[in-house]
DNA sequence: CTACATGCAAAGAGTTTGCATCCGC
DNA sequence: GCGGATGCAAACTCTTTGCATGTAG
């Protein structure tokens, strides 16, 4: 989950746009943890290593990297919006409605799904970063782990 | 997609909750047009009826039913949060990134896939909400179904 | 040196809350 | 009549924008 300073600069400057040192820490801070981020969080850690720095331009720089295709953001709902490295791997996120844990699963656990839509909905699911919401083996509320279903 | 009224007021009244006309617009309100309405919708045909209505009452209702379970949101995305009523028949949303639309799908087209999360991943998803994002078979941009419509 | 990027502050959208008044039960 | 509900306005959070200054290329 490393992003390659030499690869952004050079995806940026294709556009006319520029790898400042701002950029460069985001997108430090974006890789940091578990890999998807929280505005709050990439925020949080550029603050402690430069106080300047401000929440508009790191709001800029998200928005420009997810236009780029750098980034991927995926909306878990509840105003609560996570930011990762696009990777080559795709992959989806099941999100806890009770701890608020996020798993990744692959996207391999979903194809068949996916193939089924575009079948019979005619429906072509997000490939890249899609959110299912649910219980965690720790949380699940309703359902008894025993013979059920 | 029709509330009935006595059983929410007897819902509401076994928590020492209160029917009130303006509870009982917001429940029409919801139910007018497809069956999943957001919020501004729901205010506009509030305030069409009544002028008097506030902002702040529809978010505290809206608030107060979810919690009851008498009314279901999902979030889309994008600050965009439907609503409707909760119904016996569980149901999905799938919504197109381009055009925006909203299309429903049954619960039994998820269900094997739900049943595998369950024994793989020992997660149990939503049965009541879940939001899926991709493109409509209008909208798809980037597969081409050559016979399509 | 030029155009893009940043920091700052103010503005905006969306939502919540405190409080006096109102009204369902 | 009591306790919950409403309307109003202010507060609050999250995000965007205008503008002067700074700086990468």
């Amino acid at each position: 989950m490393t992003h390659h300073l030499l690869n952004y600069a050079t995806r940026l400057r294709e556009h006319g746009l520029r790898l400042t040192p701002q950029r460069e820490m985001i997108l430090d801070a974006i890789c940091e943890g578990d890999g998807h981020t929280t505005f709050d969080k990439i925020y949080a850690r550029l603050h402690a290593k430069a106080p300047a720095i401000n929440q508009a331009t790191v709001y800029r720089a998200l928005k420009l990297f997810c236009d780029l295709g750098l980034v991927v953001a995926a909306d878990l709902g509840d105003h609560k919006t996570v930011y990762e490295i696009a990777s080559v791997t795709p992959h989806h996120h099941l999100v806890c409605r009770a701890c608020g844990q996020v798993e990744q699963i692959d996207h391999a656990a979903l194809a068949s799904l996916f193939a089924a839509f575009e079948r019979e909905q005619r429906f072509t699911p997000d490939v890249n970063h899609l959110v299912l919401f649910g219980y965690c083996r720790r949380c699940c509320p309703t359902r008894k782990p025993k013979g059920d279903r």
